[in-house]
DNA sequence: TGAATCCTTTGACCTAAATCAAAAAATGAA
DNA sequence: TTCATTTTTTGATTTAGGTCAAAGGATTCA
């Protein structure tokens, strides 16, 4: 999945992909297991093999805010604070049994210096997380609570079901009463 | 000021930068020019060395919605229509007069190709775009209208006294009226 | 310099969604 | 399998901010 990711980005031989591939390790993690904390710097960029990944932040009222969900075939990563080296506004966990690759900041960079290529696949990667941030942006900004759920119908349809109502609610910007009562009158 | 931005990520050579500067070209725009309307696919990449620049979009009821603003010393453009080369979701125009140094997206593979230390500029500046889109959208989801405009105001407090009041309302996702009662809170 | 257009303010009223509170359902641990 | 904890649902009430309407100010351009 990971070789697919690379490879529909810029195309590597099979030996370039075996050597890249060998700067990653393979990780198994339990659900609920927290990867960063806030405050953190995060040295580490996740690759979501299987399962779900989840970042957010604590409001000064200790309430949780989903950040955002990472599911199978996507980067994961507090991304300001790995690509900035610089302390993590987020909490990154998952929230199922999870399988990802992952690599650290150094080996990130001795791949970059070694292999141009990946320091396209880097800029890529940046440029396509861009765009599904400011897609989120717009899809919440002056939206109403059912067109937002809406939007994460169609963004997310697998995580929808899967992850807890709260941190749903909590990323779409709403309560998760009124959550719950969007689903009631989805189903009538 | 340009010059600046660059050696400030990567230190280039006062040839290597000249060469570099070269591929640039120098505009001065007039007051509420349309750079990119909707749907076309940005050819430019622009750096506001004065003046204002703003990206918007329409929503379906025709009303304008301020997606970013684009202060002196900034990187300016359709990020995803131009980096990814497919038609752009927005408009991006100049609220003020303005001086651009602008560069085509062919020239920039060409000095991509030729400099590898403008392939890691690039992907610096996708990060640094992602870093300031997640900060908004931080700072604008569950906060209430007032604390909105403080963002604003801390963020980019030369901008906030000189665009438009409706312009900067629906940048932050609210109405005109909601952030003129704001206002004359401010004050008192 | 004045008509025309655009931008901002103010007021009255309304509504979507938040808050508060508590019951019901689901999950998990012993 | 039961008890405890967490998650979700439901109801009643409140409120921040939206909508509608109209009047003042400020720009712009002939």
């Amino acid at each position: 999945m990971l070789t697919a990711y690379f490879q529909n980005l810029v195309p590597f031989t099979d030996d370039e992909i075996a050597d890249v591939l060998s700067y990653f390790e393979h990780e198994t993690i339990k659900k609920n297991t927290t990867l960063i904390k806030e405050g953190q710097i995060s040295n580490k960029l996740y690759f979501v093999e299987k399962g779900i990944g989840r970042s957010y932040y604590l409001k000064k009222d200790g309430k949780e805010v989903t950040q955002w969900f990472f599911g199978a075939g996507n980067f994961m990563a507090s991304a300001d604070s790995f690509f900035q080296q610089t302390p993590s506004f987020y909490y990154l966990e998952v929230i199922e049994d999870t399988l990802l690759y992952t690599i650290t900041k150094e080996k990130l960079d001795l791949l970059i210096e070694k292999y141009r290529k990946m320091e396209t696949i880097i800029r890529l990667l940046a440029i396509e997380i861009l765009t599904s941030f400011v897609h989120k942006l717009n899809s919440i900004q002056f939206q109403t609570a059912r067109e937002r759920y809406d939007y994460m119908l169609s963004e997310f349809p697998d995580i929808s079901y899967r992850a807890p109502l709260g941190q749903i609610a909590s990323y779409l910007g709403m309560t998760q009463e009124t959550l719950s009562r969007l689903r009631r009158s989805e189903q009538a």
